[in-house]
Formats: structure tokens, C-alpha cells, sequence
DNA sequence: CTGTTAGCGCATTCAT
DNA sequence: ATGAATGCGCTAACAG
């Protein structure tokens, strides 16, 4: 690794002073624009690059940004981290990627611990932790601006957001409009905002397909695989079975697809399944998963530039919308005889 | 953010120098046993945190990791991050992420970029570039250490291995128990170190359990879902199919499992099935599917620690063997009539 | 074993 | 619109 490249080198071929550099750099104001192509040129020609270290002690910031998260899906997870990166890296940022456990008292720990090592310029912080009020507490006393996707709360704050309420009523409607009336719905982890807003969402295309609401047709899950599989059970066990399944995540329709499968029923003639993701394992089982894709590197990658717009100004920082798709494929069909 | 705690405050509290306190946190030699008691515990009682930046400038080393990927499966990233994070933070060190492009020019240069960019101490690389020679040869030349997962050439260099070989022959042992005798094999992306491994163990397995090696069920995929299914395909279609399929991945062996129930042939009565890694899919398809696991997390965390005594003493830093774990579930079964 | 001095590379005053 | 001096918090080299 030849010698470093300083900013006093390019400087000198530029023919100005540091700072001047320092501004063209940082994209300050008051500098002409000749002066400005010089220094760009010099730039260019020593390959320079500044050094964060020195730029975070002299400028007490420290360019990184750290990525909060204790959601268990790889792929959900991977979608956002690449956002974040590609964000970050576009505005000369770094990324750090700080994993908490479960329990509030440890999240709050871990974030801590993070932000005393690490002293990041700002956080994104992905479901369930986005709903942490200890957390988002500390964060508050900390003066740390964070970002959200998809919290709970989306009056307040800055991140990103999807109507996951409409993308419930929507998938309901596409199975009503397959002819099913006794559809079923297995909630997801009652802690999360998704399964409030997916449940709602499932009442409202209820109610506008005209059919009324059966709470027997409506388990409780906790997202994960197992609760599907329990959930269907349940639910296959019923005097009169439904004929379709939307499941809030993609990995309890795994599950219910499987306790189906076992019994020999087809997926989609005797039982309709659906679920919300679009992770790649629902378009690797079978039959393929009708489902709701969310745009997982587009949030990452909003949710961090509005958090880096409101590090260089406190007063911006909005709640981006992002749309959402429904991926119709085998797992949903028309209702038997 | 109250006022940050400096050396110098830990220095004063602890009536010594900065530099002893600086002996204390790098567990340098050169202190008595009570001073370094007295600096710990002022340490403790002020709650100070060394300033990541200012260490880095100072002592012209970075404190960063970065792990350079471009393996599409999230779920096998995932635990190999794990892993580094886990390895880094023990070790006060902190991980950059660095995700690649496919070819091998974009490579060296999303290489390149994030070394002048961050100067980390040190990378670690997962497969496929750690088998990219360019790479390799580049960062021989920058003199930047660096460890493997799983490379391809295990006779140089640090980082962890799996006996893939051995485990691809267990696998195959396992279905030959079965009474399998037609055993097709899907190959993975041939670039990979990976594909020929496990070849190599298929046709020792095969050879082990005296069936003759038949080309006509060896057929190549890429390790996607889709070069699964058209494997399968073909294998399928063959005059005598094959009663099991090995595929070199799950997201191969979720293809052939596809094409199987496509064509009704039941799994595994009709048609043994069984891939390598063990995603969270594998367990979520049914049938579930028998794979080999990786200890993905051990893989990561133990990569980094090799680097980490690397950078510290440059004559350490070995290839490590982990173990794999055969993993029965229900897509494999005897052979039927 | 411990302390003193200097300086890492840059941004930030405050000059001009 | 530009430049010179000062120091961010820490470690390195040397001195004691």
C-alpha cells in the first residue's frame, strides 16, 4: 500500500490551500468554480481519497450509520441491508450492522453498547424494533436521529412506510374473487404493527366482498413456520374447513401448505393458501405461493437517505410510502364444486 | 450525548498517565498488576469508551473488518455475518460489509473502492471469490491479510473449511442404505469450488457402494432453483430415471422437488430427493428435505478470528476444519418395489 | 515499569 | 473567495 495521498498533497498540485480543498470536497459554498475544477482535477489525478478517521475526529462525525435489527428472515433482512449499503455508500457513509436479542431490556442494552463504541450519525431501525418504546426512548434522550421501515407508528418520525392494510384487503378480494367465502386468516406476532395492519386489512376486504367475519376462521400465529403449522392444524380440524388460507407471513403459508399437503389435500383445488413477503423459498415450494412483495432494498435504501438528509438538515426527514405488488401465482385458485 | 470521557479523564481518575491507560486497553505489557487494576476500574466507573476514530488515526490501523461477498443465498450470508460480527465486536474490531458484482473485473474494482474507501485491517472472503485469482492477486499485492470460507485452494492461506467431499458421500452412503442404486447427481455452478467437491464425493460414494458411475444421470446446474428444475427435467425424462437425485444445493433440490410433484411422482416413494446447506427453506418444503448443514456462523466467526491473530501475529492464521451434519429428513426413503 | 512529547489527517475557527 | 493556525483523542517513540 504505497504512501497516502493527503489532502495537503493535492493541495500543493493544485496550487491552494487545504481548506479549500476541504471545501470543494465537502461541497461548501465560496469557492469559485475554476478553483473548484482545478481541485477536482488534482483529485482525480492523485486517486484521493479522504481518510474517515481523520475526517470524523476533526469533524466530531463519525460518517457511519448504523443498522438496527433482531427480524429473523435472511432474505427480508439482506433486501434491506443492501438498500442501506447502496444509500450509504452513495453519500460516503459507512454501514454498521448491530443484531439485538429479543428482550426489551436487551435491545436497549445493545444499541447502547453500539452507539458507545461506534458513535454512529444516525440509525435505521427495521420491525420489530422500530415498536420498542424503551428503545425509542433512550434514542430520544440520546439525540441520535433514527429511521424507521415500517414502523407501527407512522405519524411521527422519518422512514419508510407501506399501506400493508390495503395489500391485506387486496389479496382478500383477489381470493373473493376466486369465489371463496369462508376464508381464514392466521395473525401474525401479536407485538408486531404488520399483524394489526394485516388483520385489518383482512377485515375490510371481508366486508366489502360481503361476507361476514367468522372469528373461528382467525388463529393466532407468531410468523414463524412452526405457528403455521400448528395454526392450520387448528383450522383443518374445523367442522367446516375453510377453503382458503391467508397467512400474514410467507413462512406460516410453508406451514399451512405442509399440514395440507400431509393430509392430502391439493393446493389451491381443495385449499387456497396464501402469505406476505415474497421471500425466495415462496417461489421454491410447491405449489408457488400467491403473495405480497415488498420492496425491501428500495426501504432500506429510502429509509437511510431520509435519515442523511435530516443529519445535514434537522428540519427534513419524511415518512416515504412504498408500493407493494401482489405476486399471483399457484398456491391461490378458483373454489371447488 | 453528554461530554464524552477521554483518556485523559480515565488517566486522572486512575492518577496515572494517558499512555498507562493506553498500555491497559491494548493489553500491552510493561504494567503492574495493581496500576492495571486501578485503570480498569476507572475505566469502569467513567463508563469509557476508546474513540474508534481517533485510535485509528493514531495508531494507523482501522479497527475494520470487511467481509467481501457475492453469494446470493441470504440465509448462508446471514450466518456468516453472524458469525464476523460476533468475531469482531469480541475483539473490539467493527465489520464492513463489501457485496460484489459477478465479474471478475467488477470485483477487483468494488474491491478496490472499499479499501481506499475504509482501509480495513483485514477482509474476509466467501465463496465464490474467494476462488477469483485476480482478486487474490490484488490484494497479495496490497499486502491487506485476508481469510477464506470455504476456498477452493485450502493448501495456502487462512480460514475455515468443510470436508464438502466427505459430506457429499455420507450423503450418497445414505441413499445407497436406502437401496438406491440409480443415484443422479445435479452439479453445481462449475466456477465454484463447491461443484467439484461434491462431485468428487458422489462418485466416491457411488464407487464405495459399487454401482457403476452412468454420465447420463450427472447433469450440470448453476445451484439456482431454476437450473433445478431444468435438471430435473431432463433427468425425469430419461427412459430409466433415476430413483434418487442428489442435487449439489437446496435451491437445486427444491427444483427437482418442483418437477416431481408437477409430474405426480410422489417424494420420496417415488423419487428420494436431497440437497446440501440446509436453508431454512429446506425445512419449510414439503416433503422436508434431507441436506447437509453447515455451521455457517461458527464458519464466519472462526474466519475472522484466524484474521484477527493474523493481523497481530503474522506468522498464525491457519485453515481450520469445521464439522458438517448430515441432515435425515422426509424427502429421501428406500426404494420402492 | 511509567511518563512526556509529538503528530496521525482533517475540519474548524478566524484571519485576510 | 481563500489561507494559516489550532486541536479533535489517541498511540508511538523515546526518555526516565
Amino acid at each position: 500500500m504505497a504512501v497516502r495521498v493527503r489532502i495537503e498533497d493535492v493541495a500543493a498540485a493544485a496550487g491552494v490551500s487545504m481548506k479549500t480543498v476541504s471545501r470543494v470536497l465537502n461541497h461548501e459554498p465560496n469557492v469559485r468554480e475554476d478553483t473548484r475544477l482545478k481541485v477536482t482535477r488534482a483529485v482525480e489525478e492523485l486517486k484521493y481519497t479522504p481518510h474517515l478517521s481523520a475526517r470524523s475526529l476533526a469533524g466530531s462525525k463519525s460518517f457511519l450509520v448504523a443498522l438496527l435489527y433482531n427480524n429473523p428472515s435472511a432474505s427480508y433482512l439482506m433486501g434491506v441491508i443492501e438498500g442501506v449499503l447502496k444509500a450509504c455508500s452513495d453519500e460516503n457513509y459507512h454501514t454498521l450492522l448491530c443484531p439485538l436479542e429479543d428482550d426489551e431490556a436487551r435491545i436497549v442494552a445493545g444499541a447502547e453498547a453500539l452507539i458507545a463504541r461506534s458513535q454512529p450519525d444516525g440509525l435505521v431501525l427495521t420491525p420489530p424494533i422500530t415498536d420498542s418504546p424503551a428503545l425509542l426512548a433512550r434514542l430520544a434522550e440520546l439525540e441520535i436521529p433514527y429511521a424507521c421501515v415500517s414502523p407501527k407508528d407512522q405519524s411521527h418520525g422519518m422512514g419508510v412506510a407501506m399501506d400493508e392494510t390495503r395489500a391485506a384487503y387486496d389479496m382478500v378480494m383477489h381470493l373473493a374473487s376466486l369465489g371463496h367465502r369462508r376464508i381464514a386468516h392466521v395473525i401474525g406476532h401479536p407485538a408486531h404493527g404488520a399483524s394489526g395492519w394485516r388483520l385489518t386489512g383482512y377485515r375490510q376486504g371481508l366486508e366489502r366482498a360481503g361476507i361476514k367475519f367468522d372469528p373461528a376462521l382467525v388463529v393466532q400465529g407468531e410468523f414463524s413456520f412452526e405457528s403455521g403449522v400448528r395454526a392450520a392444524s387448528a383450522l383443518l380440524d374445523l367442522e367446516r374447513r375453510p377453503s382458503a388460507v391467508f397467512a400474514a407471513n410467507d413462512d406460516m403459508a410453508a406451514g399451512v401448505i405442509r399440514v395440507a399437503l400431509e393430509r392430502n389435500l391439493r393446493v389451491p383445488e381443495d385449499l387456497s393458501v396464501c402469505g406476505f413477503d415474497d421471500t425466495p423459498m415462496s417461489r421454491q415450494i410447491f405449489p408457488a405461493l400467491t403473495t405480497v412483495q415488498q420492496p425491501t432494498y428500495e426501504m432500506g435504501r429510502i429509509a437511510t437517505l431520509e435519515l442523511l438528509a435530516s443529519i445535514r438538515n434537522p428540519e427534513s426527514g419524511r415518512m416515504v410510502r412504498v408500493p407493494y405488488a401482489l405476486k399471483l401465482r399457484q398456491s391461490t385458485g378458483p373454489v371447488q364444486e
